[in-house]
DNA sequence: GGCTATATGGAGACTGTCTCCGCTTCGACT
DNA sequence: AGTCGAAGCGGAGACAGTCTCCATATAGCC
């Protein structure tokens, strides 16, 4: 009865209704791709198009209700890297793979999040969450001297964000993503000896 | 008379309408985006949609017309790169930045340009062209020992697009994408000193 | 000037997002 | 249990985009 507010304002219809075109569109979007259209789920559903746009005004509003409950599990992984890695360098390093694959839940992930750091959307919040707590880490190692100061917590999520969006989801890229993930790390890597080209 | 065998199968008018239609498509791309639609084109152009469709089947057909035209003054850049210099490593930073320059021609560009690396499309020949090039003047710099073994053009090319696509053509990513330039500059430079991370 | 291959334009098929609104159902209150 | 208002539902259809089809118009050779 006291549970949330949220799930007292929804007649239990329609929470039923929610629960299961979220778990429909999971099933979708991840066996294909958030190419899946919005009548196509609505249709897999059972519901009407009206039901599926009632809960979620639009497409990248469901895509964000599946990413924070995918949101919760990065940051269970988050939490999970910093009690167990007292290396702030390799923590930083686990934690940018971990993002890869988060932003990889669904392919064709990546072009909406890219969208939703320039302009207002449902997804705007949530990657503004995982952009802090990338700076968060980042900082913790530039402390230990484990990174350079030249790069921001943003730009090593535009950085994660570009490889998976150029490597995709398709198995097409593999030897590309592997690489360029390890550009992106000796990126941000403090070089052990005399500095290379600056900015 | 005597110009090429493409000029004299099309009747003039036709001529005419194409030329004039890829006039103003590179100036509706190079003033919005890629995302102008075929009909706005069209009816820019003055002409009606069969027309368009009838010069370039499709929009990305439209695209790799425009990017032909592009293509040669990229060429023609890499000409005047390797002949005015002969630092095989800096040739290399040049062309790379040549090619971020090519690839945001048009805002929403490396989307198509990434399609056509996967799926075959009339993008795809301009692609592999572009990629051909960008190994061969790696694998100059991997002689002279300025440039590792372990990137690929390919790798490169796709590290290049990557980044073009994140900071896009809108000036919100300025920063980021210098960061991130020099951050796959690093990643393709051979250590001068002790070797860093290995793959 | 006549004729035919070539070219044209725009209606409309198809697909996708999203809105609107008449009808149904839940569930609180009696 | 029966009533009834608010909450929820579904699907027709508005709108926008890509692309096709074909009746009509035109260039350019005779």
């Amino acid at each position: 009865m006291s549970q949330s507010s949220i799930a007292s304002a929804l007649r239990r219809d329609a929470q039923h209704n929610r629960a299961h075109i979220l778990e429909v569109a999971r099933q979708a979007f991840g066996n294909d791709s958030v190419d899946v259209s919005m009548d196509a789920i609505a249709k897999l559903a059972g519901v009407g198009a009206g039901t599926l746009y009632r809960h979620f005004p639009n497409k990248d509003a469901l895509l964000a209700a599946l990413l924070v409950l995918h949101y919760e599990s990065l940051d269970d992984r988050r939490v999970e890297i910093e009690a167990g890695e007292s290396d702030a360098g390799r923590a930083l390093e686990l934690w940018v793979e971990a993002l890869g694959d988060w932003m990889l839940a669904y392919e064709g992930l990546p072009e909406p999040l890219r969208a939703a750091c320039r302009v207002e959307s449902p997804l705007t919040p949530t990657c503004h969450a995982v952009i802090a707590t990338t700076e968060r880490i980042l900082k913790a190692a530039q402390d230990e001297g484990l990174a350079r100061r030249t790069m921001t917590g943003r730009d090593i999520f535009f950085g994660a964000l570009a490889i998976a969006w150029a490597s995709g989801a398709t198995a097409a890229g593999e030897d590309t993503r592997n690489v360029l993930r390890d550009v992106l790390k000796n990126g941000w890597m403090e070089p052990k000896t005399a500095p290379g080209g600056g900015v």
